[in-house]
DNA sequence: TATGAATGAGTCTTCATTCAT
DNA sequence: CATGAATGAAGACTCATTCAT
């Protein structure tokens, strides 16, 4: 009885492996050799799984994404009412703690390769339009229950998700200007002025 | 008599040369030989004027902001009411233009680079402090002139600008979901509903 | 199961290719794909082995060296009376033989690199330092066997090495005035006349 | 009337800034750049007055040669004793002050460059050819006064520029164990014990 | 005479990829 | 399955040399 995939167990490891080496010296520094020693292994066994660079890099990218929802799913979930679990949501996303400013910096360097591979743009586009309808069904939900004011609420999705990537990014970079702590304060007051 | 700034003109040539091929195959791809084949020169005149390829990137990024910044002077001086001003200055980043959409690639590429480089950090936060400055100030005098709801002109500014940066990335790696007329229209609304 | 040093074997391989190299065309017009040519194999493996092309110098320079003395080492250990093993020793340093030849044109380029490197100054320190002990120890043998006069053994040495080397250096530019006959003949009148 | 030789005057300036660079960083580090700015002039200027660098270098090699024994012309003419004209022509070489050094770096970089080059073979020849001549016409007159012990002369200069060679290599390497008065009383004792 | 901008051939070095073990 | 030695194509950078001024 064959243990139930070393390899699906190895390749995580791996993909783990990529998107921190991704996250800490960038999609355009790393190495493969880099991966396997941050993988404790050999370049020869990455490319045992991926069989090209590039293939690596997807991977990596996808599994970002899936660990970025999964560690989401129960915050949508959850028992609250709208205008919290947006929040929450919302808050979720702020670079604050090490495993989410890791997943932005592997995130902020896939937007860059896809401006140049379609591929990558085809995975924006289905992860954008998961996050979109995510946050569009909280505001629907809140626009049920008064909590929050009219409108279209794909438009404001699309406002908020676009404030928060771009926020972000500055906080990412280091900005003097634009800590976590302000990135939380310009958040906050938006949810509170425009959807209470 | 040395013509006045062989070395200017020769200079600009490189870094508009540099910028467009950042903005078509993006930073990580560009070589040299492209920059200089592009500048219709040598890879040779190339390295003449700047020491390393670093170098030529750091340049070149500036170059992008500078100019882009010497496009909107007009705009933002231009004797409308605030609400026009900070309408038209909006728009005048929506990635629609060839121009824009080359300095939006470039721009891009920078927030990466930036990522794991502190020089690039800090010009980027020269040109964010810049930016907050002008939008903040608009939205002051709009404020002033009762054409704006109040509350912080900054974290006002702060929110916008992070929209309009995550929006247009989106936009650049070609999102169905997020054209260039949703992301007019997604600005519209927000101007419209939240500053009148 | 790894082969006993595959690594060593190719070290050696590349070394031996460096100092021929280097013995022929000059350190100066060396270039890495001349020594991976000689050692049938390519410049990448070069270069897994040795990081830079300086690595690769040096330790050429020092494989040369520890050779040479390996080459050697029966001569000073014969039970022969030390004026014979003078003799021998000298000999053996004369630039007739290609092996020999070879060493002393490495050695020589290493002389000129030391100039403006403190690590090879080391190296020739310590180098230097053995043969001027061999030397001087073979004059006190001669002494206390009453074959050589007295004096300062290693002012004795000092002037011997020079007076070596500095023939050695006139007979490897194919001097027509000193030939290795000719410095064959000045070693063993100096030797002869101040020895016994 | 034109001044006599603005060229010969701007080529001597050159070749003496060519000899500083040689001396300080080596032939093979040269660059015509670098002559260039010692001589306060430009690329173009060094390659006006020299077609290649090659020429450049066979030029400094012959003009260090040149001036090294004009230096030293008076000494070999002087009314003294052969015993102290020796003495005083061997101390010349002693790599003590800094125009002999550079001299003598000059010197070693030829040595090294004319193990693959005939033209500096023959340079070489020449310049040993008149140093042994001048080194044996005053070991014969010694002999002649009856200051120096019998034996054949020319042989005996070969051996004392053999041996100041080797030392000044090791000198101006740095040697700890060879340095300026370790050479000087190693030639002092080999001039004492041989000569008298 | 003198300059220095421009060139491009030449070389080190990097690194994804392969493959024998 | 896993390894790591070996490869060679690719690219940044250097610098002697040229030439218009």
């Amino acid at each position: 009885m064959p243990r139930v995939s070393v390899e699906a167990e190895r390749k995580e490891q791996i993909l783990s492996a990529a998107c921190e080496v991704i996250a800490e010296i960038g999609f355009k520094s790393l190495r493969i050799a880099d991966v396997a020693k941050r993988a404790r292994t050999s370049t020869g066994t990455v490319h045992y799984y991926f069989d090209t660079k590039r293939d690596l890099m997807h991977a990596a990218f996808e599994w970002n994404f899936s660990r970025s929802v999964d560690r989401r799913r129960e915050l949508l979930d959850a028992a609250e009412p709208p205008s919290v679990r947006l929040r929450r949501f919302i808050d979720s996303y702020l670079p604050s703690d090490d495993e989410t400013i890791t997943a932005w910096n592997v995130w902020a360097e896939l937007w860059i390769e896809a401006l140049h591979d379609p591929d990558l743009q085809e995975l924006n586009e289905q992860v954008y339009g998961e996050w979109r309808r995510m946050v569009a069904a909280i505001v629907r939900d809140g626009q049920d229950a008064g909590e929050f004011r009219e409108g279209d609420a794909v438009v404001f999705a699309n406002a908020l998700i676009g404030m928060v990537d771009g926020l972000s990014l500055q906080v990412l970079m280091g900005s003097r200007a634009m800590t976590v702590e302000r990135m939380r304060a310009v958040c906050d007051q938006v949810l509170t002025q425009f959807l209470s």
